[in-house]
DNA sequence: TATTAAATAGAAATTATTCCTAATTAGAAA
DNA sequence: TTTCTAATTAGGAATAATTTCTATTTAATA
C-alpha cells in the first residue's frame, strides 16, 4: 500500500490516469504538511501552468471519495488533505499552525477496546477513532 | 461554571453585555447540535429581526478568543460552535450528519497518561486531547 | 447625564469551493 | 492503429461562508 506509485494507486481505484491526476496525487504525496487544495494548485501550476483550480478541487474530491487520500479536520474553514490513508492520528501544534502525523497503533487499540465496553456507544457501529493531540512546542518562546 | 448565566459568562470574560451578545450566547447554549454561525443567525433573527450576520460572526469569534465557547472541527468547510467548554469528545455519526457530545474523563486520563510516556511527544506541551469517534447508528437502514 | 471606547448594522469585499459548458482526451473496442 | 465515446479538463461564472469597512449607536464609567 505504502509503496505504490501514483499510477498504481489511481488504477487500483479504477480511475483513468491523466497528467492532472498524476500531478495532484504526486504533489500531495510529496507534501507532508497536509496542504490545502490551493496549496496544491499553486505548487502544481509551477510545473503545469494551465491546470485549472476547479480541476484540482474536483480531482481531490474524487480521490477522497475513492479513499485514495484523506481529508483532515481543521477548526478554520479550509479543508486539508492527507496522502496517508493508514490509520493514524494528528498533532495540532502551536494553535493549528502545524499538523503533524502521529502513528501509534497500540493507542488506537487501547481506545477501541475501552470504547467497546461503553454502553453509550452500544448502538453505534464504530468505524474509526481519531485522536487530536493539541499542544505547543516547548522551545517556542512565543506567548 | 456549568450553571453560569449568559450575563455572568460575558462579565467573567470581561465583555460588555449587549443584547446581541446575550442572544448569540443564549442561542448557542440552547442548541446542543453544534450549530454553524448561520444556524444561529437564522434562529436569532426570528426574535431579533435586524441583527446583522456580520455581528453574529464577530461575536462568535470574540467568544471563542475569550474561551467562552469552543469551535468544532468538521471535514466540510463550515465552522461549528459548542457552548460546552468542559473537556469532552465528539461522536461523528452517519457521515458527519450528526455530532454528539461524549463525556468520559476516565478515557481522557487514560490517554493522557499513555501519551506522557511517548518520546515523540517529549518536547510537546500537551494542552488537550480530543477523540473523534466516527461511526454509524446501527439501526439506520440507509446504505 | 455626559463621555468615550467599544459594538453594531448594513453592505461590500474576500476566500474557498462548486457548478457549468464546450473542448479535449484516455482507454476500450474494432 | 485508428475510431469511438464516456469521462475529464479549462476557464469562467456562481455560490457559500466569512471577513472587512465605515458610519452610527450604545454600554459602562466617571
Amino acid at each position: 500500500m505504502k509503496l505504490m506509485s501514483v499510477e498504481t494507486k489511481l488504477k487500483a481505484a479504477g480511475m483513468k490516469i491523466t497528467p492532472q491526476r498524476t500531478a495532484v496525487l504526486q504533489a500531495l504525496m510529496d507534501n507532508p504538511h497536509h496542504p490545502t487544495a490551493d496549496d496544491l494548485f499553486k505548487t502544481i501550476r509551477k510545473v503545469y501552468p494551465n491546470i485549472s483550480a476547479g480541476t484540482v478541487y474536483h480531482i481531490l474530491n474524487t480521490l477522497v471519495s475513492k479513499k485514495v487520500i484523506g481529508k483532515i479536520e481543521t477548526a478554520d474553514n479550509v479543508v486539508r488533505y492527507d496522502a496517508i490513508t493508514e490509520k493514524h492520528h494528528h498533532l495540532y501544534l502551536n494553535d493549528e499552525q502545524e499538523i503533524v502525523d502521529f502513528f501509534d497503533e497500540a493507542l488506537s487499540g487501547l481506545i477501541m477496546e475501552y470504547l467497546q465496553k461503553n454502553h453509550q456507544l452500544a448502538h453505534i457501529d464504530i468505524e474509526d477513532v481519531k485522536i487530536q493531540i493539541i499542544g505547543k512546542s516547548k522551545q517556542s518562546p512565543g506567548d
